[in-house]
DNA sequence: TGGAATGATGTTTTT
DNA sequence: CATCATTCCA
């Protein structure tokens, strides 16, 4: 039993598991990962084939990782025959092999976020809706989430609970937006990120012989965080894993932190119900913090209502307490942290990538970047906008979809005119007429002469055929030249690499450099093989595969000695010595569009514990008072959460922040800690955070001009004194409209009366 | 047709 | 404040 050695006796126990369903529970930092390989690795070697092993991961970086490790156990040769990767991948795979069965080419294009927004509001625009009532961003919201829930748009039609709650909103026509957006997927041969899991489900509900194929296949089906997979992939796991049931699903329902995109801890549960057999492991020691991080975060976790009780505990040291700094601003919080990372880096003599920095969301990042390149500390920010969103980046890559399948009609609309080739806007809205009017691509437009509009003159036409043959010129050479060769003549022969090479700008240099580095890695991907595949040449349309569903934390960061920065989601599964969870503030973290149910509150308390489990030796909480948000200086009250780790875990500011003015936190706390209300949704909530005049006193808040948002209206009554940007000293005559909808006349010594609205006015009391 | 200037609009988290 | 989209002008 080698390959078990070294583990202890509950991992040793999950491990060793042969056949049939199990769960490993596994608290935060109790060696998930390694159980998991190490369940692999032993399966490898009783003799069971890698390639009837499927293995899924929550992102491509984890399941590289584990192969490692594995291939690091039994060899490379072995672990490189898993099927291991993201639940998207993997079945983004299998759909190309299967495609035809569901009418898509095989080179189906897969279309991003950005590219689904841009579909919706075509569809939107064409059903002659209006775009402010149906807003393309929550419609497709809605979309995704009833593909999530394998609700099609038939299913979603004729759903009397669904409708209901669309003309509820006063927005019935949500269905047919869906129905138009899937043919207009369909006709573009492409799916979106959640047609990925929708669709392999089609695939196993309507073809019993493909279920049969690939539960034949997948002997072996391993899944890592289970408790953030959704119900479409619960479903692919329930039928892949029914004819044998050898089913290992691994998870922390503590650390569930994506109920926003369908995640559901209820799949735990499910699968103690399907598997009555199942075999549950515990595992409950933490290896990973000190202890007085791992008792601060069960402290937090245990206000959860909503848990599988678990006893998570740790034989390590006590270690340090956990800091809490009260910053006045975000960037004097960004200093906080640069200098702190300064003086523990030398103190301790720690390495710049042993830090890492968390925070709530990305916007946050940028104080923290800037402090840090003041000190000449070395970081690396993860999320945002990635390697793979840059426009030149996006721009090649659109070419490439097109090649592998012209009738992305996204695609298309990019580049048909970049670099400029004298195709306008009035072509290409002929051209859109024509393919609506034949519910055809612009592809099919454009190649066949019956489809040609006839308001489109000789001149465009001639620019449309043109760049039509330039493509299929390329795609002559889709399935014999390697990713990298195509890549590279189609970079050329577009007349991009050309067109970036005009910039001499630094920004028009970094943007050449980094289509430079994109081929680069191509050529990388060229001369990799493909397990499933050895001998056949890695083509642009397997590139494509894996480009699409890359994130940015999948690019390598080598040995990089950097401070990561990053939000806590994208934290999930890492670890770091030192960790800063920045931005604890209410309405941040948690944040304002967490708090009106307890069960959204109770996501943002998990996620607070994942943030503190991160650490290893040493975590440090902050907060700001005031913060710049949409432009507009907010003031902020300490995050609930820090008030929830037992003090006896903590270091309190110097100024401590309980204690002493300017700041007050309990009897700041006690004017605005309301009970959550259980569920549902109550209108505008009653806004935390805003505090009460007459604690305000003469200190510190008072200095902080309110900027009038609808926040602060408070301080802005009839009768006060106010300045204006543009219209000078002036009165206020009256306010009217709730928050954050606050209208304000007015008069103005120098313009005259004027309504306001308070959130977008620079009103300074004077 | 293309580019620059101006105005609306939006921030949670991600495959 | 930033990005985006639309509009306006050459």
């Amino acid at each position: 039993m080698q390959m078990l050695d070294g583990l202890n006796g509950a991992q040793k126990a999950a491990a060793g598991h042969l056949e049939g369903p199990m769960m490993v529970v596994a608290g935060a930092g109790s060696g998930k990962t390694r159980v998991l390989t190490h369940r692999i690795a032993h399966l490898i070697d009783q003799g069971v084939d890698p390639f009837s092993i499927l293995s899924l991961t929550f992102t491509n970086k984890a399941a590289r990782e584990m192969k490692d490790r594995i291939g690091r156990i039994v060899g490379g040769a072995e672990a490189r025959n898993i099927w291991m990767g993201t639940f998207h991948s993997v079945f983004a795979r299998i759909l190309r092999i299967e495609s035809e069965r569901i009418n898509y080419p095989s080179n189906f294009t897969i279309y991003d976020t950005q590219d689904s927004r841009s579909v919706i509001k075509d569809v939107i625009k064409g059903l002659g809706l209006d775009d402010k009532l149906y807003k393309p961003n929550s419609i497709h919201g809605r979309i995704s989430g009833a593909k999530n829930n394998l609700i099609g748009a038939a299913d979603y039609a004729r759903n009397p609970d669904i409708i209901g709650e669309d003309q509820q909103a006063g927005r019935p026509r949500i269905a047919e937006i869906y129905a138009g957006y899937d043919a207009r997927l369909q006709r573009s041969g492409a799916m979106d990120f959640d047609d990925l899991l929708f669709k392999t489900n089609v695939l196993l509900r309507d073809f019993p012989d493909l279920l049969h194929k690939y539960q034949q296949k997948f002997a072996f089906i391993l899944v890592d965080e289970y408790q953030d997979t959704n119900f479409a992939q619960y479903m692919i796991i329930r039928q892949l894993g029914a004819a044998r049931e050898n089913v290992c699903v691994v998870g922390d329902d503590a650390q569930s932190i994506y109920s926003f995109r369908g995640a559901n801890i209820q799949n735990i549960l499910n699968f103690q119900r399907d598997y009555p057999d199942c075999v549950v492991y515990k595992l409950e020691q933490n290896y990973r913090s000190t202890k007085n991080i791992v008792e601060a975060a069960n402290t937090v976790i245990a206000k959860n209502q909503d848990q599988i009780q678990k006893d998570v505990w740790t034989g390590n040291d006590d270690g340090e307490k956990i800091d809490v700094h009260r910053a006045l601003s975000d960037n004097d919080e960004g200093s906080f942290v640069a200098d702190a990372i300064l003086t523990t880096r030398s103190r301790a003599q720690a390495e710049s990538k042993e830090f890492a920095i968390l925070y709530r969301t990305n916007a946050q990042s940028r104080a923290f970047e800037e402090q840090l390149r003041k000190r000449n500390v070395p970081y690396r920010i993860y999320g945002g906008l990635s390697f793979y969103q840059r426009k030149e980046i996006k721009d090649l890559i659109a070419y490439f979809r097109l090649v592998a399948n012209p009738t992305d009609d996204e695609g298309f609309k990019r580049v048909v005119n970049y670099p400029a080739r004298g195709i306008g806007k009035t072509t290409m809205d002929r051209m859109t007429v024509a393919a609506a009017q034949h519910e055809c691509a612009l592809w099919d437009v454009l190649r066949d002469p019956m489809r040609k509009p006839n308001d489109l003159k000789g001149a465009a036409w001639g620019k449309l055929q043109d760049f039509g043959t330039m493509i299929e010129g390329f795609a002559t050479q889709l399935n014999t030249a390697s990713a990298f060769d195509i890549g590279h003549h189609i970079a050329q022969h577009t007349g991009l690499l050309r067109e970036l090479h005009k910039d001499k700008t630094p920004e028009g240099v970094a943007r050449y450099e980094n289509v430079e580095e994109l081929l680069a890695g191509m050529k990388e991907f060229s001369e990799q093989e493909d397990p499933a595949n050895p001998d056949a040449v890695r083509t642009l349309a397997d590139f494509l595969i894996d480009v699409a569903l890359l994130t940015d934390a999948d690019q390598d960061d080598g040995d990089d000695n950097k401070v990561s920065l990053m939000t806590i989601h994208a934290a999930k599964g890492l670890e770091f010595p030192y960790v800063y969870i920045v931005g604890l503030e209410e309405n941040l973290f948690p944040s304002q569009m967490a708090l009106n149910t307890r069960e959204e509150l109770e996501e943002e308390r998990r996620l607070f514990y994942v943030a503190l489990t991160r650490a290893e030796r040493k975590a440090t909480l902050s907060y700001a008072l005031t913060r710049y948000r949409w432009g507009q200086l907010m003031q902020n009250e300490p995050s609930r959460f820090i008030e929830e780790v037992d003090e006896q875990y903590l270091n309190l500011p110097v100024v401590d922040a309980r204690r002493s003015e300017p700041f007050d936190f309990n009897s700041a706390r006690s004017s605005f800690y309301k009970p959550m209300p259980s569920a549902k949704k109550s209108g505008t909530p009653p806004r935390p955070g805003m505090r009460k005049v007459s604690d305000a006193g003469a200190s510190s808040a008072a200095q902080v001009e309110t900027q009038g948002t609808g926040d602060r209206a408070g301080q802005i009554e009839a009768g006060v004194e106010v300045k204006h940007a543009r219209f000078g000293k002036g009165k206020v005559l009256k306010l009217e409209g709730d928050p954050p909808n606050v209208k304000a006349t007015v008069f103005f010594p120098s313009a005259g009366q004027k309504q306001l609205l308070l959130k977008f006015a620079k009103l300074e009391i004077l």
